[in-house]
This record gives C-alpha cells, sequence and structure tokens, in this order.
DNA sequence: GAGCTTTCGCTACGACTCGTAGCGTAATGC
DNA sequence: GCATTACGCTACGAGTCGTAGCGAAAGCTC
C-alpha cells in the first residue's frame, strides 16, 4: 500500500479493517459517481472513518484510487489450455472481463491520465497494476517454448524488447476496444486478434 | 463545434477569434497545469474573455478540451509512400507525434476516462476525433486493395469488423506504448509493430 | 440613422470541495 | 503506568464551480 517498508514499533496499530473498508467504499464511489464526482470525504462516510484517517494514509485522490483499482488485478491468471494461442485468449478474456467492471473503467484511465504529470504515480502504477500483466506475457512465452511453440531466446536484448511490443498490442487492443471503440470483447473479437497477433509474430520471427 | 446547426439570424454574431483563442488558451493550460489542474476561470483569463463567456458556448471543462485537442488531429493524413508497410508505418508515426505533445498526453485520456459515465461526451469524442483517423483506415485498406497487396471486399459486414479490429490495435497499442509504458514511438517499434501486424493479417486473410 | 436582437465583459454570489490544524480519546508496546 | 501512535470529530481559510444580473457593444433590418 502506501508505506509497507516502514514498520512502526510503538503506539496503535493503523487498522486494517479501514484499510479494506476505504478501499471497498472507493470503489464503490467509483461504480456510482465515477471518478470526477468521487470526493474523499465522500470516500470517508462511505467506509465509516474520518475524512482525516484518509489524507493521513494516502496523498490524494490519485494514489488511492490507483490502490482501490489494483486489487481488481489480483485474480488474473494465466490459464494452462493446452496450445498457446488458448492461452493467450483465456488472458484476454480475463482482461476484458476486469475492464468491463464499472470501478475498472473509471478508476483505470483517469489514473493513467493523472500520471502523465506525475511521475511518482506512474511509478505506482506501473508496480500495482501494469507489472502484474505484463508477468504473464513472460511467463507464456516461457510456457510456449517449452511447449516448442515459439523458438528459445536468440538475443536476450531483442527479446526484451519483443515481449515489450506484444504486451503493448494486447493490453491496448483489450483497452482501445473496451473503453475508446466502447464495444465489447466477445468470443469472436479475442479469436480473431489472437489469430493476427501468432500469426504475425510467427511471420516476424521466422 | 458547439452548435453548428442551429444559425441565429440578428443580434451580434459570436467571435470567432474568442473561439480560437480559447482553444489555444485551453491547450497552454493543458501543457503547464494538465488536466486536474486546469480550471475554466485561468482559461478565460489567458484567453481575455470573461468566464461567463466560456459557458455560453461550451457546458463544461470536457466538452471544451475534446475541442481544444480535436484540432491536433487536423494534420493527419496518409502518405503514399508507395507500399502498405510504408503507409502505415508513416501514418504510425504521425499518431505518435501527436501523441507526444504534451497537450494531447493531458487532455486525451482524461476525456476518454470522462466520456466512459458520459454518452455524449463519449460522441462528440467519437465524431470530432476517433473517426477521423478511422477513415486512414479504411483510405488504407482501399489503397492497398487498388495495389493488388489485399484481397478485395469478400462480405461487406466481415470487412467492417476486420476494419475496427486493426483500427483497435493500431491506435491502442501507440496510445498505451506512449501513455502507459512511457516509452518513446521510434523508427525501430514501428517497423517491428507493422511487420507483426501485417503479417497477421496476412496469415488470417490467406 | 432608429430599433431590435444577441453577445460580451464585469461583478457578485451561494454552494461545494479541498487539505490542514487542533483537540480529546482509544489502543498498543515497554 | 507511561510514552507513542492512531483515531474521530470539529472548524477553518482557500479555491473552484456555475449562475444571475447589469450595462455596453456589435451586428442585422427597415
Amino acid at each position: 500500500m502506501q508505506s509497507r517498508t516502514t514498520a512502526p514499533r510503538s503506539g496503535r496499530p493503523r487498522s486494517a479493517a479501514a484499510d479494506t473498508a476505504i478501499l471497498a467504499a472507493t470503489r464503490e464511489a467509483l461504480v456510482e459517481l465515477g471518478w470526477s464526482k468521487l470526493t474523499l470525504g465522500d470516500v470517508a462516510t462511505r467506509a465509516g472513518v474520518a475524512k482525516t484517517t484518509l489524507y493521513r494514509r494516502w496523498a490524494g485522490k490519485n494514489e488511492l484510487v490507483v490502490d482501490a483499482v489494483a486489487v481488481l488485478f489480483d485474480e488474473l491468471e494465466l490459464p494452462d489450455c493446452g496450445t498457446l494461442a488458448a492461452d493467450v485468449e483465456g488472458v484476454v478474456l480475463q482482461f476484458a472481463a476486469i475492464l468491463a467492471r464499472p470501478e475498472a473503467r473509471s478508476g483505470l484511465m483517469a489514473v493513467v491520465a493523472e500520471s502523465i504529470r506525475d511521475e511518482a504515480l506512474r511509478e505506482r502504477i506501473h508496480c500495482s497494476i501494469v507489472e502484474r500483466q505484463k508477468r504473464l506475457v513472460l511467463e507464456g512465452r516461457a510456457r510456449a517454448q517449452r511447449r516448442g511453440e515459439l523458438p528459445p531466446e536468440t538475443h536476450p536484448g531483442q527479446a526484451s524488447r519483443t515481449v515489450d511490443l506484444i504486451f503493448d498490442m494486447v493490453a491496448g487492443a483489450v483497452i482501445h476496444r473496451t473503453l475508446v471503440s466502447a464495444q465489447p470483447v466477445d468470443e469472436e473479437w479475442v479469436q480473431r486478434f489472437t489469430a493476427v497477433l501468432l500469426g504475425g509474430l510467427a511471420a516476424a520471427e521466422g
């Protein structure tokens, strides 16, 4: 969360229940009010805590919403469906399911927009959300290499850039489809997308 | 802009100079302050108009910023570089150049985030920004078909979904690379991306 | 020019949110 | 018991919002 490293040794400890209540109240307020109309005073009232308690734990609205939304990505896992294509389709559907939830839709884009002018916030998002997604790409590639569906590493530098490219293409396409085009990520779209992506990678590598 | 259809016939006409001054002031404020700290009062002062004039023309901050950012996309054009791959690379580089400008970075993501809970705003963004980009995809496909690089239409419905898919992949990847990964869209990245995209399309269609 | 219509700049206003300070109280470790 | 920290509560100045009201300015029609 905010400062898990520094462990105070004496005095009254911070209520862990308050943390979860605040984050849940934040998601609830995101659903009902959206980002712009969400106020910290309202979140405090919903959570049953004082407004000052909120400010003692989070620097502001941005940091609070990042933490509230980040837990939604805990459920992201890489399913083992037997083939690379099926694995990719499974992850994309999971990612799309998270983005379909209103608290994620309202919060994610807003904090990313804020992070453009706030380097610390960008780092926070990167650690608690982005890196967790990127790990799935790395896992999927390693698994496909073990299956023989992908060739092993050639140059470590080039492999890293390829992972970055894949990650931007997958996450970018799903986000754009969901939040900009405002159209559903259904089975058909996922299959067509996966076919283009994997077909392109095979054509580019081979 | 706001209500171009209704044309008043008598009385003092609205100052067109004020419009451009306000939009320019909005972009200037976006660069200096970013989305969250941008206030309409400040924009009015920068533009040299009264705050009430702003509210007479735009419903609020969202609509104003959409119009201010939309003009940045006027310069988007489809270059004729001879091959489909070169055309795609050219458009992607143009798109990335726009997203590299701070006024676009600060404003675009924020209004898209707001549009999630505001259908009218989403429609406004779609007409003045998204549709303009999508037109380039249609043009590029038609040109590639004339060159023989792409097969002519099979089913009109399927062709439309393919265009949607391509559009989400191109725009999504560039936006994600620029605003989430915060890494530059340079020549190398564009070439690798284009190779994967076109290779995948060829593999999926053929 | 006279008269009508609409816009413009300006001021002021209530309502709201922000983030903080101060205080007394509650909960822990030593 | 004592020091230390967290908590709830209240109050506050500062800032923004969006609107109302006014007189003046700028166009069109006759």
